[in-house]
RNA sequence: GGCAUUGUGGCCGAGUGGCUAGGCAGAGCUCUGCAAAAGCUUGUACAGCGGUUCGAAUCCGCUCGAUGCCUCCA
């Protein structure tokens, strides 16, 4: 189904601060790179967020019917502690801390990164490649860019000339920034710099005798800038231009700047038609950040087990919280978020677990294909999800004016409605149904089927006592007895 | 300090020149042996101060606050 010739998806480009109707350099098809993790430590979860937001936007665009080639990397060298001299390579520091091999740490935190995302219900990308996967990749860009002068080499170290390319090229057009306002706003820098001019940047350092990570090239050993390998890898896997960049708000400056200064300066041409960025992710209105303690690892959501939240969240719930938000909006997670979202993850759950139920008439009260149509619109607004979900909710409504008999719906009705909310649901939004088709569930219904005819027994020989005690104690195990007209329904909390 | 984003009812969070966002919480009602669930009803919110306009939460200016970037960061 080609649903993208009839849907017009407006997407905000970051690029030119608007919101402009997506049309992929090669029609029905669509290219899209986001900036993967730096796999140092566990994986945060506003990183987290950033990924999820890419992940509904893949499964956006592949619901249209949009053939995409979604690269998302793996940074597992390159990536410097600072921008000083002695800038250290995050991986090599873990790795020096810990007494491990480098390639210990990458494989660690990646199989960490993997894990949480998979929780989290991630569709995979189409390729994960890795930094070190691309050296030869990125000396050939170096050496093309040194070619065509917009790079030095110094002491074994090559750095890219931004005053040069600012000459003929837009440096900081994407963030809106002046090359001459950022020269007169440049810290003192501490140590003696070899780099020309403060704001050029790396595109390959040396590696001193004692590092770790290293690679030989034409300038010597050293390892790759991190800048070099996002060009790398997308130039590689989706053409000198293509469609769509993701990233987090944060990357704007330098790192997306960079991609596309150094992009421009090998190939010419713009690398990216598309610039989207998510935004950050707060805890209780505070940015998270290890140092305040003010931060928590998607595991200890999970599990429950950290002092910030009163109870654990499921995967689901976190990701129906987040996206109960737009992805460039600042979204602050609290307690009290999550306990609203998870009530109202279960309330749609619920009722679409009710919907097969539901019998069918010859007309319907509800006009289920203007109201999928403003699904579509939602999504079609730059992913806007918690619109959607809105709307999701006003099906809800009417799933349970059904189900009491107040409203009447058609067998064909139901069926889109149906299907509608199965795509945007599961397919679209990526949030799973745990109470649906775990083993064991069959016969936990079987037995709970029994108790509740046992309970109707007891109710109907008025012996409340034995019928609250099924009750009570079936709620004491969080399965929940809701007495409708048509007899008695549960649900497991 | 510079650049950028942003400030919505008790909480979270859409919207954007005039028309109900939605979820959670609260109140009342219906149903019920009692509950729960569900349904119905209910909230005159848009940081502050000015300005533009017939009309602004929505546009403009200023003030205050928050967040991101400016050094690695999703």
């Amino acid at each position: 189904m080609q649903l993208y010739k009839s849907q017009k998806l407006k997407v905000y480009n970051s690029l030119s601060g608007k919101k402009e109707i997506l049309e992929p350099i090669t029609e029905g098809a669509i290219g899209m790179y986001v900036c993967g993790p730096t796999v140092y430590s566990n994986v945060h979860l506003g990183n987290c967020r950033t990924f999820m937001s890419f992940d509904m936007i893949f499964r956006y665009l592949k619901h249209l019917g949009y053939k995409i080639r979604y690269v998302r990397n793996i940074t597992d060298a390159g990536h410097l502690e600072n921008d000083a001299d002695e800038g250290e390579d995050k991986i090599a520091k873990k790795a020096r801390l810990e007494r491990i091999e480098p390639m210990e740490v990458v494989q660690r935190y990646t199989v960490d990164f993997h894990n949480i995302l998979q929780k989290f219900n991630f569709l995979p990308p189409s390729i994960e490649p890795t930094a070190t996967g691309h050296i030869i990749e990125q000396i050939e860009i170096i050496k093309d860019i040194i070619e065509k002068g917009y790079a030095y080499e110094i002491n074994g170290s090559v750095y890219f000339n931004v005053p040069k390319f600012n000459e003929t090229h837009e440096y900081g057009k994407l963030s809106g920034r002046k090359l001459e306002d950022m020269i007169a706003n440049t810290r003192e820098l501490t140590a003696q710099n070899e780099k020309q001019s403060p704001q050029d940047f790396a595109l390959w350092k040396k590696a001193e005798p004692q590092h770790i990570m290293r690679w030989p090239s034409p300038w010597g050993d050293g390892f790759p800038g991190w800048h070099l390998e996002c060009t790398a890898m997308s130039t590689k896997y989706l053409g000198e231009s293509f469609d769509i960049h993701g990233g987090g708000m944060d990357l704007k400056f330098p790192h997306h700047e960079c991609e596309i200064a150094q992009a421009e300066a090998t190939n010419g041409v713009s690398p990216v038609k598309y610039w989207l960025h998510a935004n950050m992710l707060t805890m209780n209105g505070k940015k998270m950040a290890k140092s305040t303690g003010n931060n928590i690892l998607p595991d200890e959501i999970f599990s429950g087990d950290n002092t910030i939240l009163s109870k654990a969240f499921s995967p689901a719930v976190v990701r129906f919280f987040m996206m109960q938000a737009h992805y460039t909006s600042i979204l602050d997670l609290s307690n009290d978020a999550l306990l609203a979202s998870e009530k109202g993850y279960l309330k749609l759950m619920e009722a679409m677990n009710g919907i097969e139920g539901l019998s069918t008439s010859s007309s319907s009260d509800f006009d289920v294909s203007t109201w999928q149509q403003k699904c579509y619109d939602a999504m079609n607004d730059d992913f806007n999800t918690p619109t959607l979900i809105a709307h999701l909710f006003e099906a809800v409504k009417h799933i349970n004016a059904l189900k009491e008999g107040k409203e009447t719906i058609t067998e064909s009705d139901k069926q889109l409605l149906k299907s509608t909310l199965n795509a945007f649901i599961f397919d679209v939004l990526g949030i799973e149904n745990k109470n649906e088709s775990s083993s064991g569930t069959d016969k936990l219904a079987d037995l709970v089927s029994l108790l509740i005819q046992l309970r109707k027994d007891a109710r109907d020989n008025k012996d409340f006592a034995t019928s609250d005690k099924i009750r009570d104690q079936l709620a004491a195990l969080g399965i929940q007895l809701k007495d409708g007209k048509d007899g008695t329904t549960f649900s497991v909390n």
